[in-house]
RNA sequence: GGGCGCUUAGCUCAGGGGGAGAGCGCUUCCCUGACACGGAAGAGGCCACAAGUUCAAAUCUUGUAGCGCCCACCA
């Protein structure tokens, strides 16, 4: 076998390992026992990959690449979303650049702008996702604007229709008059923001008590034009006496009815509330319950429409500033207070938004929310981690009604076609030309549907929903939903409910829900701020496996992480981010330790791993609970604490430990001994690169792949990823108790030798004689078996174990107390006594207190009544360990003087 | 306004009712035949604050402060 290189490179070995695997159809569905079909959210076509879908492509396919070698049946769905605005803003702003105007190019044209848009630009992230080492099916790659998924959402659309559940009606939406389209609640941005509180005087119609006029105080005066209404706190005794009257509104000369309506806080401005209908949210709603008019005074662009004098064509700014005027130029005007408040923004262009009184098609939730609600608090959809569910719920049982239509070009047009000669209007799955009713030529609907409506079909309708249900078998529900919080309204909830209605099935049995990733400082990243990590920077610097290993490591229990990179303040270019680095070392250190088996395999043939030697034992031992550790983590979707613990498994204990004690037996061992190591080595190198795979594919499988056959069954595959994956069941054989208790003597020991030598600033090399005192025979059989590597790793010349009535204190020796045995290391006269004493002042300070504070325990009547038998037992035990510590350290003190 | 999360070593963060942990950074020693992206040893923390529950609180409860997020929304 040829020897490995002695660097390893990602950024040229891992894009070839994608060749690889692809081309060898590694990352089509696998076929298995037990379901295991994921679907990947979708980014936006116009999307380039940041952080969260680093995240959450990481989680998916390192759970995917579990499955797989696992044997599941997987498949793990590709796809990008044709996201409505975001697209058409930026296919606009490219027109723009050319100085073309969409509403000159006309909507047939615009849309063939845009696919071909999507053409150039739609596959970048699709092969962002490609360069993450995401097993996802490239070769079958859907899209929600696609011929077969337009006919899924255009069913939807006609069946809900025709349900009842879609209905048309008017709202006030968010309009923005500057991309003239409404903008979903969740979508709109809240900014705060500083303004007035102007306090405008209108008329009473008849004086009440000798008062001639009330005082209104709005934010927003240019909307007095369509007041209908003043309305008061039902509480507010002092306001009672004008319900029922009515004023005469300013400029327009409309009469209005004061009434009561719980809206009304009776603490806030002057208690007097003007009423607007067709312009605020709220008054729409009070207008809707008092039967008050509803009158648009804005057109679409939020300029004044005819009708109102002087004040029409006028847009919003000018209106405000003109009603003003004219309140102060008639005595109307009261004080003009200082007011912060927060202001709807469109997300895409940030106008303020305009509250507006629109024709809008509803989709109505009451019947789609119930069996929503049941599913999750059933535990048939489980939420991870658990705490999501009650946000799930909350905002479940909060839900209003959904404004589907949407003022765009580019999306799904809503199949309604209208005849205007009969008034006939339907949903139907084929476009209508004429009136099935009068034969008139009919008209559609002009507006799209809103995004999220096609992505809530996104399980089904990417498996053949609604034409080939036969391909959903066994594919659907899905297994586990990835995705960040912020849309667990948006989107999941509303995949449950259009998934039940229409397949009688949940979407998915999971959802797993990853924590925000933040700045380094905690704050959002963001565009505007620049302070975003470019993933694909991070990837080209230390490589995909370096990435995604560092990002599962970030993964706690927390909602949000920050993430530790530097970026520079100009170029926004990625300066170095410490954990990555440290993930890198870690990627170089598997490839380091591989390498070095692989260049000592001399002579081998497959075979068994055996344990012949107490460090063997311990090191299968150790294996067998990395496994079981490894797949119950992920299993749980607990990804953090897999990626976490399976550092340590290799670093510390096979590397650190393992591999240093194997090298006697590989070097100067009998060929026997060399073989068997090897087989052994080979064997936990394996199962080892199998657990690892999942969050680092390219490194493991490029080792693998410059490795010999372990004695592991089913190692015969090709890749490394269509391997076996290590069943803890299979292992279970290997757990040895005692070989671990053994192990961990030695280590302890070993560790004190080492630690003793460098407090008195000896070579690492220096040989040195050591006398071990143990506290049991066990105790000193167990390490006078050990006794070989014990010498070998801690550099000791000659061990001497006996038990404390066989032993003799060695003159010339450090004492160093242990609570299984005391060590005495034999330095002669190269001890600086002085440190000596100082340290062993240092530490007998530090076991007086701790026993002072064991003792205040033990002599605490509560304690010894109420506390757990083993914690008393485990406390005495303390208790003589550290009387012990404090005799003998006052006696080494006592020596040195 | 409602809800949630966080506050532990200089930094980024685990842990979680009975002896304070990791990585990075720092100090000392070592380029030992896999690896200096390495090895060994070490310094460093009244676990935000206050009260409570408990024999025992960094850990549970409540409250306070600060930070962050989600939802609702003030005319």
């Amino acid at each position: 076998m040829e020897e490995m290189a002695k660097t390893y490179d990602p950024k040229t070995s891992e894009p070839a390992l994608v060749e690889r695997w692809m081309s060898a159809g590694a990352y089509q569905r696998s076929k298995g026992m037990g379901d295991c079909t994921v679907v990947i959210p979708p980014p936006n076509v116009t999307g380039v990959l940041h952080m969260g879908h680093a995240m959450d492509d990481t989680i998916q396919d390192a759970f995917v690449r579990f499955m797989r070698m696992r044997g599941r049946s997987t498949r793990w769905i590709l796809g990008t979303d044709h996201a409505g605005i975001a697209t058409q803003t930026k296919v606009d702003k490219k027109l723009k650049e050319q100085g073309i105007s969409r509403l000159e190019l006309g909507r047939e044209r615009f849309l063939e702008a845009c696919q071909d848009w999507r053409r150039e630009y739609g596959g970048i992230i699709v092969e962002q996702i490609k360069r993450m080492g995401c097993s996802i099916d490239f070769d079958d790659e859907k899209f929600t604007m696609s011929p077969e998924y337009a006919k899924a959402v255009r069913k939807v659309f006609c069946d809900w229709y025709h349900d009842g559940l879609i209905y048309r009606g008017k709202r006030i939406v968010n309009w923005c008059p500057s991309c003239t389209t409404a903008i979903s609640d969740d979508e709109a941005e809240y900014q705060n923001e500083k303004g007035h509180l102007w306090h405008l005087r209108y008329p009473l119609t008849e004086p009440v008590d000798g008062v001639e006029y009330i005082e209104v105080a709005t934010t927003r005066p240019e909307t007095m034009l369509g007041d209908t209404g003043i309305a008061v706190s039902p509480q507010d005794p002092d306001k009672a006496k004008f319900v029922g009257k009515t004023v005469m509104l300013p400029i327009v000369d409309r009469e209005i009815p004061i009434f009561a309506d719980w809206h009304v806080d009776a603490g806030f401005g002057t208690g007097f509330v003007k009423v607007t209908p067709a312009h605020d949210p709220n008054d729409f709603a009070m207008g809707q319950a008092h039967d008050l008019p509803q009158i648009n005074i804005f057109d679409e662009h939020a300029v004044v429409v005819d009708g109102y004098g002087a004040f029409s064509g006028m847009d919003r700014d000018e209106c405000r500033a003109a009603v003003v005027a004219w309140f102060g130029e008639h005595g109307l005007l009261g004080s003009i207070d200082e007011h912060e408040h927060s202001v709807m923004h469109c997300y895409r262009c940030d106008s303020t938004l305009e509250p507006w009184l629109s024709e809008q098609w509803f989709v109505a939730v009451d019947r789609l929310k119930e069996r929503a609600i049941e599913v999750v608090e059933s535990g048939e959809v489980t939420f991870h981690p658990a705490r999501w569910t009650d946000t799930y719920l909350t905002w479940m049982e909060n839900l209003k009604d959904w404004c589907i239509s949407r003022q765009l070009w580019w999306g799904h047009r809503i199949p309604v076609f209208y005849c205007d000669e009969c008034g006939w209007m339907d949903a139907t799955m084929e476009d209508a030309e004429a009136c099935p009713r009068c034969g008139a030529k009919v008209r559609q609907d002009e507006d799209v549907l809103d995004t999220w409506f096609s992505s809530q079909l996104w399980t089904f309708a990417t498996q053949g929903w609604p034409d080939h249900p036969e391909q959903m078998e066994g594919h659907h529900p899905t297994k586990v939903l990835v995705t960040a919080r912020d849309i667990i309204a948006l989107w999941v909830a509303r995949m449950i409910m259009s998934s039940l209605y229409f397949t009688g099935q949940i979407p998915f049995e999971d959802v797993y829900i990853y924590a925000t990733i933040l700045a380094k400082d905690g704050s959002r990243m963001s565009k505007s701020k620049g302070n975003g990590v470019d993933p694909l920077e991070l990837m080209d610097k230390y490589g995909a496996d370096a990435m995604r290993y560092n990002l599962l490591t970030l993964i706690t229990n927390n909602q949000d992480v920050r993430f530790d990179a530097n970026i520079d303040k100009e170029t926004h270019v990625l300066i170095d981010s410490p954990r990555t680095e440290q993930a890198r070392s870690f990627v170089t250190k598997i490839w380091n330790a591989s390498r070095f088996v692989q260049m000592n395999l001399a002579g081998y043939t497959p075979g068994p791993a055996k344990a012949e030697t107490p460090e063997d034992a311990w090191m299968l031992s150790r294996l067998a609970r990395a496994v079981r550790e490894a797949t119950r983590r992920l299993e749980g979707y607990e990804f953090g604490e897999y990626a976490r613990d399976i550092q340590v498994f290799f670093w510390n204990e096979i590397c650190d430990w393992y591999i240093e004690l194997c090298k006697g037996r590989l070097l100067d061992g009998s060929p026997d001994e060399r073989l068997q190591v090897q087989r052994n080595l080979v064997f936990v190198l394996d199962c080892a690169l199998r657990l690892l795979h999942p969050v680092m594919p390219f490194v493991t499988e490029s080792v693998w792949d410059n490795l010999p056959a372990s004695g592991l069954e089913a190692h015969g595959s090709e890749f490394l990823m269509l391997a076996a994956w290590p069943e803890p069941a299979a292992f279970e054989g290997y757990v040895d108790e005692s070989a671990e208790y053994d192990f961990e003597l030695a280590k302890g020991l070993i560790s004190t030798v080492r630690s003793t030598r460098a407090r008195y600033r000896l070579s690492p090399k220096t040989a040195l004689r050591v006398e071990v005192r143990c506290a049991s025979r066990e105790i000193a059989a167990s390490l006078g078996a050990q006794n070989e590597f014990i010498r070998k790793v801690g550099f000791v010349s000659e061990l001497v174990v006996a038990t404390s009535e066989e032993f003799a204190e060695p003159s010339g020796a450090v004492q160093v107390h242990g609570s299984d045995f005391d060590a005495f290391v034999v330095v002669g006269d190269l001890v600086d006594l002085a440190a000596e004493a100082a340290r062993l002042k240092k530490e007998l300070e530090k076991a007086r207190k701790e026993l002072e504070g064991v003792q205040r325990t033990l002599a605490n009547e509560g304690f010894i009544a109420k506390a757990a038998p083993d914690v008393i037992e485990k406390k005495r035990g303390r208790q003589d360990e550290l009387v012990q510590t404090v005799k003998t350290l006052t006696a080494q003190m006592a020596d040195l003087t």
